[in-house]
DNA sequence: TATGAATGAGTATTCATTCAT
DNA sequence: TATGAATGAATACTCATTCAT
């Protein structure tokens, strides 16, 4: 069957943009955001500065676009996860180290969620449509934890708090994951992120039993 | 009493480097940490760029003696709170809420320590010195959480790890709260640092008891 | 015959690229070899400092050019003064001599070589491999006189040490003419160098003879 | 013997005027001319910068003065070795050869002589007083060769001629010396230097005798 | 005589972005 | 769609010098 012109031209411009954006990852990953011009991105794309123009508004449209992967590829990483998980209490298990191993492995993402979610970004932030398609990319990744929870007997609002909790609690041995503190104190992230989901399950299954 | 001209003269060029760390601290709050110049900070203080290299030997120096002014702040917070409370569980409650509760009415501050914390510092930060005294703050401020475990009757290895998870979950909450996030998901970054001090009290009580 | 457009924007580019080294010349040749700022050639050229970046990597390379050029100025001169000779010995006289009037005349292409081969460049000089270029320029420009004295019969090793001690002895006299301080010794550069050279060729002829 | 109030403060300041000195040329040897900055000579001095402008009336009054101090020692070195040679013709060869040496060794001082008799100076230079002081230094050092060459037998004229014509060849070869232009066409500088001496004396007392 | 403080002009280079072609 | 050329604003930092004290 063949396609019309116009899908081709539309094909090959997403191809484009697809090489770009992977482009941009790579320098991301390399010389960390700070680091990361748009010069650079360019280079690495074989393009000129300039010709970025014509796939993205601007410098910060291609961040968020990669930023998109990013949470694409955590919720795929947190849902194949779950799949391979047998029982709610795994379910929730292997959601919640899922998502913390993702950023513990992937640095530099966790820089990107971090710049674009803060002030970092251009005055007005993404636009609402783009903010709201990223929130909903985080929450799906994050909501296996809640429905695990509730298989698990807990009440809906109780298994969103968890959830919440366990983002935070994620979040926060990242940071100091990535920024060599927990290694000031003599802990280990991953260790101290088990722990911590075996406190929760251990009170829900209390709970409930 | 007289005092001499030494002290005087002393005494003078401390305001105006107050002046000056006051100038920055603005500066950062309003820009945000990437975007503070040394330039932006010198017309704020009303002065040329040039003069701060009298008082400052560096951008960066400027920086560590903010948040080396913040770090202090953050101890000072904490012992007050610590001081005031009576019985090593309302000690425990109070350090953790004192530091949560810092970092919640002082956004920027969070800004400020995680800047050094990352990489965004030249290649080896401030030099070892500054380094080791800006952590030994931190820790400073998040001790009398463990000291308060310990008195609670945990074993020391246990009360350092229940510091660090502490560190964590505010962290993380903190986070959340500063971006957005822990609104999306319709939650209350204080009452989760409630609840979870709540649950590792209550774990700490049932354990010794 | 037409010229495709590739060839015509080529064209143009060069022909700017011209346009920016002559106004390095000129600055080089108005301020001084130290003086001359990036932003001073620029505006002098026209544009603003960035725009050079567009056709030149550093401040260094503008310079390298400026002294390639004079090189190859210096080169050409020699080569057609010789071209002009007839006779060995005629042959060497005119090389001596136009080395020695090319910088006689144009005493800021003096400065140009001399802040290259002096430390006055970054670490490594220019890159091995333009330094190199240059070197052969200047070789080049020098070789004649050492064909000549081979031609009037000196050994091969013989011939480069007049030449050397030419080139140093040409130099010399510059240094004291462009300096003014020949004249307070109420000599004259050109009558100095040309009783140089004939006492070189004195010296040659009555060995080989 | 008790001297006066005025002497002893004449003393004292030109004490420390020689103490300034003495810093700027540890600083030139170190650092090179380009790097030399009155405040880094200020530093290695023990004084703030703004006190050199008590001694002195500008950085360039400083360069003049250390390049005094350097005229004078060459003149002395020249003084030296004449006085230990016995006969007219070793006087001479002594002369020229302690003048090429000075600067072999001293390669700094090389480049003082050359910033300031260049441009490298304020608009006016030195100011005429003091231009004639250095040139008169200059010139002592100088001398020696062509009272050798007349006590040789030269009418002066000539033997004036073959002073400045010293002065040039050991000039173009300190610089090629200096700059490794001489090592790249594999030669030795000293050896030049000898052997354009032993011309000059063999024409010298070929002439006379 | 000396200092501490301050200035203003200066440095080369980088950046995201725009626009004519 | 892509490029080459150009911009203007920005960067941290250094310099010789001045001046009140």
């Amino acid at each position: 069957m063949a396609i019309g012109r116009a899908e081709r031209q539309q094909a090959v411009s997403d191809h484009k943009r697809g090489l770009i954006l992977e482009a941009a990852r790579e320098v991301f990953t390399a010389e960390g955001l700070e680091g990361a011009s748009l010069r650079a991105i360019a280079l690495r794309a074989g393009y000129t500065p300039a010709a970025l123009y014509f796939h993205f508004a601007s410098k910060e449209a291609i961040y968020a676009e990669v930023l998109q992967g990013s949470l694409a590829s955590l919720r795929r990483h947190v849902d194949e996860a779950v799949a391979g998980a047998l029982g709610a209490e795994a379910k929730l298990r292997a959601a919640a180290v899922a998502f913390f191993h993702f950023y513990a492995e992937n640095p530099r993402d966790l820089d990107l969620g971090f710049y674009l979610f803060r002030g970092g970004m251009k005055p007005k932030g993404l636009g609402r449509e783009r903010d709201e398609a990223l929130n909903g990319f985080l929450e799906a990744a994050l909501r296996p934890i809640a429905d695990a929870a509730m298989e698990l007997g807990a009440p809906r609002p109780e298994a969103e708090l968890l959830m919440v909790d366990t983002f935070a609690h994620a979040t926060g041995l990242l940071l100091l994951l990535h920024t060599g503190r927990i290694r000031m104190f003599g802990a280990s992230a991953p260790e101290r992120m088990q722990a911590y989901v075996d406190e929760c399950i251990g009170r829900l299954v209390q709970e409930q039993g």
